[in-house]
DNA sequence: CTTCATTTATGACTATAGTCAGTTTATAGA
DNA sequence: TCTATAAACTGACTATAGTCATAAATGAAG
């Protein structure tokens, strides 16, 4: 009856700093998620999204092909899942660094355009996010796109909110319904731009007057 | 020098009232075009178009499965074929029956409003349609898809510019950006009706609100 | 350590959009 | 009419997103 089972102390196994909670499991899950979404943006940025298969990303993660579809419904949301967190990011960056002094519609302009120049980076592949954003299939999607958007019209309503309150602004309409319209020019003049319709100083000089309307200002 | 050339006589093949220029090969071709968009429509609005295979729209048509790719780029081309005609006579109508002395907010609600009735007899369709217009993936969708936004901006800048002479409307921005700007609010609202975050009825009020905004009047 | 239930992983498989090499059909010219 | 050329048609085929029955891994309890 082997006598030593030291090893095997019981005591041992309670103050882990890293992951008190979670076991092998849920590490393996984490790192699993991690694997994918990082083969998936490399794959999706050096190839694009259509030229990318499910079956290069799974080999690239180490996964099965099936194993892929529990960690995303569909090929559309891996790549909300890859670019959301960046987009969020971007958002939160353009709106902390808005001069306060500036007019409303700088302060606008300088914002949406901050955005323009993370999509710029890619066109072809914000136009398919846009789409996903806007047009999200599965319920999943929608806790990540929303998020993205109270933010966008949280930090639109706030600059409203802060001109006015500075004598800045004469449009006194509630201003989550200012955001969202402002965001809805913004959001139309993007697509024109990513379609190539425009270049990018057309994209600003449209804007920039679409806003103008909005707020009540003379372009 | 009026000889009888009667049996050669040039004329004689003029006066052909349905196809005087067409052969057999350009008739079956439009007949064939007509029963792929007859059987799309069908099958679409019957069952849906995640649900509807190119293969039953084939089939229904009395085509092969290679000669449909030979009329309609992709699936969601045929979709675009089969409603944008319907969609710009939507339009057309909405624009055609406003009612010329009310206010413009007015007027552009119920613009609006029509517009919506037709996409809320199917709204899974409508989206997919929305989506597809938006986000164009080929060119030769561009055509269709661009001579209905011409008719919106324009029937929008002519309601923008009549109430403005007669002095109806303070908004003084060049029209065609005024009715862009209305279009974007109408666009992301319907958005939110359509993805069943709001109810017809809160879909009128916000519209109305976004866009007595741009228009600068009281909601 | 040994069950045993539960969660997670897997890849062969299915369904379907879209392609293409080969065939048929229409038209123009002799 | 017959022939040659070009246009249009076809369905077997390919590529790939997503499913599902089965298998492996994990952890709890004895």
């Amino acid at each position: 009856m082997a006598g030593q089972r030291k090893a095997q102390n019981v005591a041992s196994d309670a103050p882990d700093l890293t992951a008190p909670r979670v076991g092998r499991r849920e590490r393996n899950k984490q790192e699993k998620l991690a694997r994918i979404v990082g083969a998936a943006r490399r794959l999706f940025s050096e190839r694009g999204f259509a030229e990318t298969t499910t079956q290069q990303i799974a080999e690239a993660a180490d996964i099965g092909t099936g194993t892929l579809f529990l960690y995303a419904r569909s090929k559309e949301d891996l790549l909300v899942m890859v670019f959301s967190d960046e987009m969020l990011e971007t958002a939160r960056t353009a709106f902390a660094s808005v001069d306060d002094a500036a007019p409303l519609l700088d302060q606008l302009v300088q914002v949406f355009s901050s955005m323009l120049a993370y999509h710029e980076r890619d066109p072809d592949l914000a136009r398919i996010l846009l789409k996903e954003v806007m047009f999200p299939d599965g319920v999943g999607r929608a806790a990540d796109i929303s998020e993205l958007l109270e933010v966008i019209f949280a930090g639109l309503a706030d600059l409203v909110v802060r001109a006015r309150d500075a004598g800045r602004c004469h449009q006194d309409a509630p201003p989550l319904l200012v955001a969202e319209n402002l965001f809805a020019n913004y959001y139309m003049d993007l697509l024109g731009r990513l379609g190539g319709q425009t270049t990018s100083a057309q994209f600003v000089s449209r804007l920039r007057q679409h806003l103008a309307i909005t707020i009540n200002v003379p372009a």
